[in-house]
DNA sequence: CTACAATTTAAAGTGCGCTTTAAGTCAAGG
DNA sequence: CCTTGACTTAAAGCGCACTTTAAATTGTAG
């Protein structure tokens, strides 16, 4: 069964052969058999891939995905694992959509400022000041 | 008038000498007048820190920031430089906002799910394959 | 005069997620 | 036998916005 090289895997993953060796350099896959120095993978990694992917998805650094991987003892579910995180993951990411609609209100606000010149502009009156 | 070292400036705007510099090597700041090899400010200069911080905000990248102040004709208005500018910014900013909404989906249908194995997750199964 | 603080420069470092490069190995096909 | 293609490694490069470092110079206080 562990008869797919390296670029096989690649390409049903839809990914590069060199982010499986950066994932492997990091721990997040294990080191895997070789034969005459290459590596061989069961179709199984796939999942990891995908599991890899989905968890980018969600905003997890690699750094992250490896404890989610790694950081646990091996009993612990998937589940539990992912809740341990998501929390934290859940309020950075609140953190982020609060930040973009500042952005956009900026931006709109702009729009709205006839402003000739920086002195005269609402966007600079408007944004606080350092102090006093 | 110009009478006010790096640091002071750097001091009153809230930021390190070393952006400063870095923001005149890029050309955001014209260079100013220098005493004894030493930069010299009027506190004018407040104003366009101020102005690219506000920009910043508004999720321009630097590069950006200086179209705006120097990829106009002169006498373009700033409100004028502005909307020629945020439109597209506008969209990006949307699509950052849609991107977080998803992230946050994905970490709380995680949060649903009670997998234990990665292969009867739901987050996986339902993550669109990549292809049949 | 002597410290010490602040400035100057160019160049390298940081964090993140890879990609690219260089130089080499190996099996299969003609 | 030779080429081609896929693989191997370690190390460097990329984009972004700076910061840090090193070595030198200048200004100020005592």
């Amino acid at each position: 069964m562990e008869n797919l090289e390296i670029g096989e895997i690649a390409g049903r993953a839809g990914i590069r052969t060199s982010a499986i060796r950066y994932y492997e350099q990091l721990g997040l896959l294990k080191e895997t058999t070789r034969v005459n120095g290459r590596r061989r993978y069961s179709a199984d990694i796939l999942i990891q891939l995908e599991s890899i992917q989905v968890a980018q998805q969600a905003g997890f650094t690699l750094g992250e995905i490896g404890t989610l991987f790694s950081g646990f003892r091996e009993d612990t579910p998937v589940s539990a694992r992912w809740r341990a995180m998501a929390d934290r993951k859940i309020a950075e990411v609140d953190g982020l959509i609060a930040k973009a609609h500042r952005m956009k209100q900026l931006l709109q606000l702009g729009l709205e400022c006839g402003c000739v010149e920086l002195k005269d502009c609402r966007l600079l009156l408007g944004a606080e000041p350092k102090h006093g």
